[in-house]
DNA sequence: GGTAATGCGATTGTATTCAATATAGCGAAG
DNA sequence: CTTCGCTATATTGAATACAATCGCATTACC
């Protein structure tokens, strides 16, 4: 963890709370990523048994929230546990990869689909609910900083940005139920992913400003075709480089 | 603790704690399931704030394992929470119905290909594990138990019974990521569907037989297509009687 | 010597208690 | 009369303490 070079036991004794923004994410969230991100870093190898003291131990809070990050990583597929029998780190899903990527090019087409429609609305009633605009920002953001990291050579970042901006658009579609499929989708891609981090992304990022002008213009067709597109280019790169034995048959 | 009516104290003073089947589900577990069933059902209408402490109170535990089953419902996108507002109960994903179908279809396609495929392999092997055959078994009572439930009139167990038999061949697809896609989906399909339990399912259950038989004798292609119209027809038979305004065109 | 019962240690599940935060209600100023 | 600010209470988040359960090693017994 390179990048926390602060005391992260320190309770923050300095400065106002929390203005606006909820800026101190609670300690719950913060392990839970943390976990995860061992997990899809390969730091946590699969198989390993996790016990809650130890984590509780390691991230200096009690066994309470380390509790609720474990069921939440349950719920992710991260990991797998049994009562009174500890958990365990999940295996790879990389045999999922061909059906996982199936799935989510249905479910981002949908997406896409979704949030063009909504735009359209937004255009034609000409008041934007701000939660749209709020969301269309962020992604703006997110596009920049993709190029930007694609500039300087930063490519450890663009999964990350990757995520962001698919989930973004769940946002704009407004669903969410959706939006919490893709997030769990993202989250094995994003894993089968890892260990391939730099050869990623980086020809497939300018596809993103298609879709989203597809989106902002409200023409529905060509957002879902162009998502869809998308989302299958990744997924033949995946199967390419690495050949999964999955079912390319038939 | 002002009053116990039934005392949780007694440790089953009859009877073997625990044979070989884990026959006492965790109250957790327990209390998950009820939430769950309470909101499909409409018993907890869209929008009911939920407290841990009325919770507590009435299912006579402590908040903790309230606390995680809420966190499990929350991700299974039957609650939304926010830290330190509480937890409300979510939105029957109406308007999603249409793009959840789109994603089912995809899914369910990919698990009975795969199952197929294993089915196929099992057999050139001779030798199958004994996990395939115990879902398989469960699997036959489930079509038996659903046939018996429609000759009986007895209609209301087919919901149920229709989750399990579309678990039941993930299982036999052997992959828990996709699984966990299914239950996840199954659950919002199941809330759709709740208000029309009747009508439902009986047409339909008969297909089930034909897209098992084709995963026996391990047909991939008459699997994955049998189980993909098998969905679809669901999709239209749902879209036909509630006439959802998503979007059906193009 | 092998097998099954049993005690022990480790770990998870639950209860209780305290701290942090948000929301509702009230009062005062404009 | 409206609106802003503040307090008061209710509710969630976290920490500590206790109980229940599983796995394993030891040991007694056949």
């Amino acid at each position: 963890m390179p990048h926390l070079p602060d005391d992260r036991t320190v309770r923050s004794p300095a400065g106002p709370p929390s203005l606006n923004a909820p800026a101190a994410i609670a300690p719950k969230q913060r392990v839970q990523d943390e976990i995860r991100r061992d997990i899809i870093l390969g730091n946590l190898a699969a198989g390993t048994r996790i016990t809650e003291a130890a984590l509780a131990a390691k991230y200096g809070i009690s066994r309470v929230p380390i509790r609720e990050a474990l069921r939440a990583l349950e719920a992710e597929g991260f990991v797998e546990s049994r009562p009174y029998a500890g958990s365990t780190v999940s295996a790879i899903p990389v045999d999922d990869a061909d059906d996982l990527f199936a799935v989510r090019e249905a479910l981002e087409a949908a997406t896409a689909r979704r949030a063009a429609r909504r735009a359209a609305t937004q255009l034609s009633a000409g008041k934007p609910e701000d939660s749209w605009w709020h969301t269309r920002r962020e992604l703006a953001h997110i596009l920049d900083a993709g190029d930007e990291a694609i500039e300087q050579g930063s490519l450890e970042l663009l999964p990350e940005l990757n995520i962001q901006f698919h989930l973004g658009v769940a946002e704009l579609a407004a669903s969410s139920s959706l939006t919490a499929l893709l997030r769990q989708i993202a989250g094995k891609i994003e894993w089968l992913y890892a260990s391939d981090v730099d050869a990623r992304g980086k020809q497939s990022w300018s596809e993103h400003r298609t879709i989203l002008a597809a989106i902002d213009a409200g023409r529905i067709e060509e957002a879902e075709r162009g998502m869809g597109a998308h989302v299958h280019h990744s997924r033949t790169g995946y199967l390419s480089r690495f050949a999964a034995g999955s079912a390319a048959s038939s």
